[in-house]
RNA sequence: GCGGAUAUGGUGAAGUGGUAUCAUAGGAGGUUUCCAACCUUUUGUCGUGGGUUCAACUCCCGCUAUCCGCACCA
């Protein structure tokens, strides 16, 4: 095999244009920074792997799927965060009209200017004006917010309600929290999924699939009760030895059990998701020793997150987050709940009802009011403090600083008993996180081998069987006596089931065409020839090892 | 966003102020009893907009995109 270095990465980008596997997107126009295509063959690799990836979070048997919009309207992604994070401060040279960041152009002036707030950072640059880095002037403009997130209009006119594209497809399942709630019979820990695309008008979008300005995003929110007793079994990775880099460690191996006894995971459920997420990566045909899990530092943790973990995959391009799994803890339903007043809690039943006996005193209503008036509600709070053996009248000093004086008349016995079966909490979340792209990329790279074959690359895409983007291809040895006809039969028949799909090749010699197949990752090549009109029998050509076995056809289609 | 480089058939490349070359690929036909063979034939191109010029793929400028650093982001 070739290793990486020698130009692989070159001929591996020039064959999945080639191929129809990955393509600039709008390319007759010139293509467009950060958007691409998923070809011919790419897309049909995508579904797969986004219906891989709900299969595998289905199991958990507590999840449903959802498909929220991307046009999400403003007040959702304020009440998230995102509308203040996802910005960055910019500001104009009014010489050459050149844009800068504003807290790039401090960062010499002050220690951190990106915690600056936006009348900070123009406070601050329009007494230091610095240099312009393009034509040294001095002036700039005001600083303005520019959002990574790509602005709409919902509606047209005056009646236009302001809004983004999602950045994430997370917001749209809390959002619809008392409906999933409602959904699980109001049992918690449950779970939502949904593909789907997230947009971010990135700067600088780079490195081909890494860094896309719209991309494939599969998020799972799962909801849970922080005080329940956590259930999981962590048994089925104890053989399972990872690679984590946490904080303020070096990189070292060990298993999730251990990693969560050790208290590196905080919790249990992060851990399961993280050895969950491990099997769907290698599943998907991911190279586990290319696996590794990093923790965020504290300062470099999202502002909804109290434990955060990202799975990184080497590839080609380095160390690169594919997935991240986040403890978000109540943040995403508390802050929609506190900008919506809408109620997006749930209930915990106690296991014994709490019953509060209460034995003290109160006030008489229709005395307490004509003599205090405007001081009855602060008289009401001290009498309900004063213990049962106050005698009367007493001095009583009131929160607003009076002090009254309380006569019999003014108090009743006070005895309630006060039964609580239960209250009510916002449930904390986790949140796995993964980039498709950046998988499938990966899984690319994985599966791309390449071989010296007389002088010449020899290309084979070693893809998972289950994640294909042709399961078959059909051939006839040649297109004439009747083996072009059987062939084409094989194809459609093929083609009817559904799940299937196959590929019928006919040009060129047969040598060329398992080439052609092997290149995209077809795992087996089945090939009409003079037998196979006499007995129906057909040839069947493994991709890996090249070779073959004769079995019948009807053996193939059933 | 900054600095540097680049942009020629589907893919990879050469080249020139007078409308372009090679390899490979794709289609059709032939040949061929299974791993990129061969023969015939055919398809298709100078990223984009402007300028200079009798004439621009070539020179100049803008734009767009790609790659490499830096920065940014996750």
């Amino acid at each position: 095999m070739t290793e990486e270095g020698d130009g692989r990465l070159e001929r591996l980008n020039e064959m999945l244009k080639r191929r129809g596997f990955l393509l600039p997107a709008f390319g007759i126009y010139g293509g467009a920074k950060g958007l691409y295509d998923f070809g011919p063959v790419g897309g049909r690799l995508r579904s797969r792997v986004n219906q891989a990836w709900l299969d595998h979070w289905l199991q958990l048997g507590n999840i449903v799927e959802l498909s929220c919009p991307t046009v999400t309207p403003y007040e959702v992604l304020e009440a998230s965060g995102h509308v203040g994070e996802f910005s960055d401060f910019m500001t104009t040279c009014k010489a050459c009209e050149e844009a800068s960041r504003a807290d790039t152009l401090l960062e010499p002036h002050h220690p951190n200017p990106d915690a600056l707030k936006r009348d900070e950072l123009q406070e601050l640059l329009h007494s230091i004006n610095p240099e312009c880095p393009s034509c040294k002037a001095s002036d700039w403009s005001d600083v303005v917010a520019q959002n990574l997130m790509f602005n709409t209009t919902i509606g047209s006119g005056s009646s236009g309600r302001a809004g983004f594209i999602r950045p994430e497809t997370a917001q749209g399942m809390f959002t619809s929290f008392p409906s999933i709630y409602r959904h699980f019979r109001e049992r918690l820990p449950f779970g939502a999924v949904q593909v789907g695309k997230g947009y971010r008008n990135e700067i600088a979008p780079r490195q081909g699939m890494i860094r896309l300005r719209e991309f494939n995003m599969a998020e799972l929110e799962y909801f849970i009760d922080p005080e329940a007793p956590v259930d999981v079994d962590l048994s089925a990775w104890e053989n399972q030895i990872i690679t984590f880099i946490a904080q303020d460690s070096p990189e070292f191996t060990s298993t999730l059990a251990k990693a969560h006894e050790d208290g590196l995971i905080h919790h249990p459920t992060v851990a399961q998701f993280l050895g969950m997420t491990h099997d769907f990566l290698v599943n998907m045909g991911i190279i586990p020793s290319k696996i590794r899990f990093r923790q965020h530092e504290k300062d470099e943790m999202a502002h909804y997150a109290k434990d955060c973990w990202d799975i990184e995959i080497l590839g080609s391009y380095g160390w690169i987050e594919c997935v991240g799994v986040a403890h978000r803890g109540c943040y995403d339903l508390e802050s929609h709940h506190k900008a919506t007043g809408k109620s997006l809690h749930a209930r915990r039943e106690y296991a014994e009802p709490k019953t509060t006996i209460i034995d003290a005193w109160t006030i008489n209503g229709a005395t307490v009011g004509p003599t205090f008036k405007a001081l009855a509600g602060a008289v009401k709070v001290a009498v309900e403090e004063l213990p049962k053996s106050t005698q009367f009248p007493a001095q009583v000093t009131l929160s607003t600083g009076d002090t009254v004086t309380l006569e019999e008349q003014h108090v009743k016995p006070n005895q309630l008993t006060i039964k609580e079966t239960g209250e009510w909490y916002i449930p904390h979340v986790i949140e796995p996180a993964f980039g498709i792209d950046r998988i499938i990329w990966h899984m690319i790279d994985h599966a791309y081998h390449e071989s010296d074959k007389d002088g010449e690359v020899y290309t084979i895409m070693k893809l998972k069987d289950t994640i294909v983007p042709v399961d078959y291809a059909v051939f006839p040895l040649f297109e004439k006596d009747g083996m072009d006809q059987m062939a084409m039969e094989l194809h459609r028949t093929f083609c009817a089931s559904t799940g299937i799909v196959s590929m019928y090749d006919g040009s060129g010699s047969i040598g060329r065409r398992y080439a052609r197949a092997d290149e995209i990752g077809v795992p087996q090549c089945i090939t009409v020839d003079h037998q196979s009109l006499e007995d129906r029998t057909v040839t069947v050509r493994n991709r890996d090892n090249g070779e073959q076995t004769r079995v019948s056809i009807e053996s193939l289609t059933q």
